[in-house]
DNA sequence: AAAAATCATCGTTAAATTACGATTAACTAT
DNA sequence: ATAGTTAATCGTAATTTAACGATGATTTTT
């Protein structure tokens, strides 16, 4: 499935593009996805032991991926296990593809 | 040539995505790198008339592509001629691959 | 029922971002 | 030489970001 080729993003998708690209402007969190690309899914601690910040500043990294639509959280108590959002992922290939004039093949074995 | 699959960043490659993200994480800069892909180089006055915004404004975002490494600007008295930074651009589009993984065609028939 | 575990939220602080108008620098044209 | 054009830079203000520790909510374990 061929989605793009050198053609110019509308302002709408010019803003949601903007909205997924300031969210992939940290390193931890670009750091979380490829995580959650590994493990599939993973709970805050997991990536409160990874990573040298604050068990509170993992959480608003994650807030911030999830307020973008990168990724969703599953209460289950008293734990919230997070995961990548598929269909918000997709979108974002699919707009990172469009700008950077790249074809996109939405190939299910990728898992991020 | 295909430069990416499944594989995951290293430290200093995130936090260099994480540059390149944050530098595409607004509207106007987005806006702007697409006309210079467009019309392969500008004047600073020419992004003026075209965005809403003041013209120090403007030159605030170019100074962060320029500092992002993603444009370079050539002075050319009174004005200042702006063109994509290829080699860097390059580079960003080979890391968004990985990270998306997506495969990478370095097509040269691409301006962008 | 009390204690422990997990994680979001709150309050705070420092720094960065975004925007503006005004100024300055540098060259052109008159 | 003076005036005009172009665009960076400066100074400022408002907002957002990034980080922290402390607190609170919720469920499990004891």
């Amino acid at each position: 499935m061929k989605t793009s080729s050198s053609k110019h993003l509308l302002k709408e998708d010019i803003d949601i593009l903007a909205r997924f690209a300031k969210a992939l402007g940290h390193p931890i969190r670009l750091a979380i996805l490829q995580y959650l690309d590994k493990y599939s899914c993973c709970f805050t601690g997991d990536l409160v032991d990874i990573f040298p910040v604050a068990q509170s500043t993992v959480s608003q990294h994650l807030k911030e991926l999830k307020d973008a639509g990168l990724i969703q959280g599953e209460v289950n108590p008293p734990k919230v296990k997070y995961c990548i959002n598929q269909e918000n992922w997709i979108k974002a290939k699919e707009l990172f593809c469009d700008f950077l004039e790249i074809e996109f093949n939405n190939n299910e074995s990728c898992a991020l």
